[in-house]
Formats: structure tokens, sequence, C-alpha cells
DNA sequence: CCTTGACTTAGAGTGCGCTCGAAGTTTTAG
DNA sequence: CTAAAACTTCGAGCGCACTCTAAGTCAAGG
């Protein structure tokens, strides 16, 4: 009886662009790339699953802090290449850990000094 | 006697560039696109003021805050203009300082998932 | 004086990350 | 059954911010 119901539930590529604000345009190029691999009904069209869908999230945390989109294609290359790599993985989301803490605060000290020049007035070219 | 020190010391696009570390062929896309304004020696060659270098760090700073070209061209636009257009050029660089705090809010809630993901495991594509 | 290297301009080329268009199939609403 | 909307692939196009090339001029050291 209590068969898993596996199987979940699976969306369509305007329902993802939906959920995740990715356009299906650069979903489909997401996929074209091998950042995704996505499975097919059999007309062919896309079905994401649930683990898609994260997958698209983290693909937006990853650029939304500026991984390069080679380094995110390592990345999930390493992913289809099976647990073996979990550590080169861990590293490689450690460097870039490191990267954004960097460009964290060279971003608030550039925040800083327009913010000095905004209190001290608002023109001219002094630095 | 006590004329004043004016003409003081000028540099040239190399050591602009090596101070500044912009490429001088950017400083001179900078010039070309209206955000620096550089005398010439009569040469020909630019000879830059102490004033033109602090003006190359202050768009260095909007640019690492990514201020758009457009934008700082906007703002020098401005400054070009004269005094009477300080209240805008202060109205730009506020607006842009509240995009920078929001895009600084995003890169630390993103680089918190990462570290989720990081402490949580290397791998795998759970968000 | 002569060479070496830095400078000049105008315009073309590059890399990134999408974004769009065309032509055709499939699904869905009426 | 039909029309419209959504999907497919493939390839081309775009905007941004540089970055480089070519062809020529200028400047400083030996």
């Amino acid at each position: 009886m209590s068969a898993i119901a596996l199987q979940s539930k699976t969306f369509t590529i305007a329902e993802v662009a939906d959920k995740t604000g990715v356009s299906a345009h650069t979903l489909r190029y997401y996929e074209r790339i091998g950042l995704l691999d996505v499975g097919r009904h059999t007309s062919g069209h896309r079905r994401f699953t649930g683990q898609d869908i994260d997958r698209v999230v983290f693909i937006g945390r990853l650029r939304s802090t500026a991984m390069p989109i080679r380094e995110i294609q390592r990345y999930f290359a390493l992913v289809a290449e099976g647990p073996t790599t979990e550590d080169e993985r861990l590293c490689l989301l450690q460097a870039h850990r490191v990267g954004v803490r960097t460009r964290l605060r060279e971003l608030e000290l550039a925040l800083d000094a327009i913010e000095h020049k905004i209190a001290r007035y608002g023109g001219s070219c002094a630095p």
C-alpha cells in the first residue's frame, strides 16, 4: 500500500520562472551551459522538480554574489561527477566566500567615502 | 613676491595609471565619454592635475559600487554645468547610496545562505 | 643625431551574461 | 474542432565596460 509518493510534483518552465524570478529564456540558457539538467515530459517540454528549483535558487545566490558563470559551471560539473568531489566543491565555495567577504569590505569602504562626500556637500571634485 | 605656486604639479597618463590603478586605455576612454576633461601640453600629451587624479579616484569609488557609466556621465555633466546643480548631484549620490546599502544587505543574505550550505557540507543541491 | 619608448587619435574587437527571434510542435480553453 | 497560448531548438543579437590595434607624433637618454 504505502507506496511512496515519489514522482511528486513537477513544474513547467513558466512556473519556475514565476517562482524564482529567473526568466524562461535564462533557465533554458542555464540548462544549455550545463548549470541545470532538467527532465522532459514525453512531449519534450521541461519538467522541473523541486530539486531543480532549489538549484535555480542556489545559482541565483551564487550569481548575486557575482560568482562568474564559469565557476558555477565548474561547481555543477563537480556535482555531476558525484560525491567524491565534495572536498573540491567545499573548497570552491569557501574560496568564493572569502572573495565575497573582501568585496563586501571594499564596498563598505567606497560607500563610506561617498557618504563623506555627501556629508561635506554635494559637489565639486575633491576626494 | 609670494606668487601662489599654481600650475603646481602635473602628471602623465602613465603616472596616473600607476597611481590609481586605472589603465591608460581606460583613462582615455573615460575622457572620451566625458568623465574627465584633461588639459594638454603643447605637444598634445595629456597633463593630469591633482584634481584630475582626485576625480579618477572618485570615479573608481562610484564604479566599485557599481554605479553605471551612464549615471557617472550624468553626475559629471552636472558638475560641468556649475554650482547650481549641486542639489541634483547630492540627490543622485544619495539615491546611489540607498541602492548600495540595499545591495550590501542582499549580498550579506546570499553570503549567509552560502555559508549555511558550506556548514551543512560541501555538496548536493538542497537549498 | 638617433633610437627607444611613451604618447596621440580613431575606430574596431572582446568577454560576459543574458535576451531575443524564427520556425515549428504541443497544450489548453472555448 | 479550432484558435491561442505555451512550449521546443538553434542561432543570432545586445548592452556594458572596457581593451586593443594601427598609424603616426613626441620626448629623453646615450
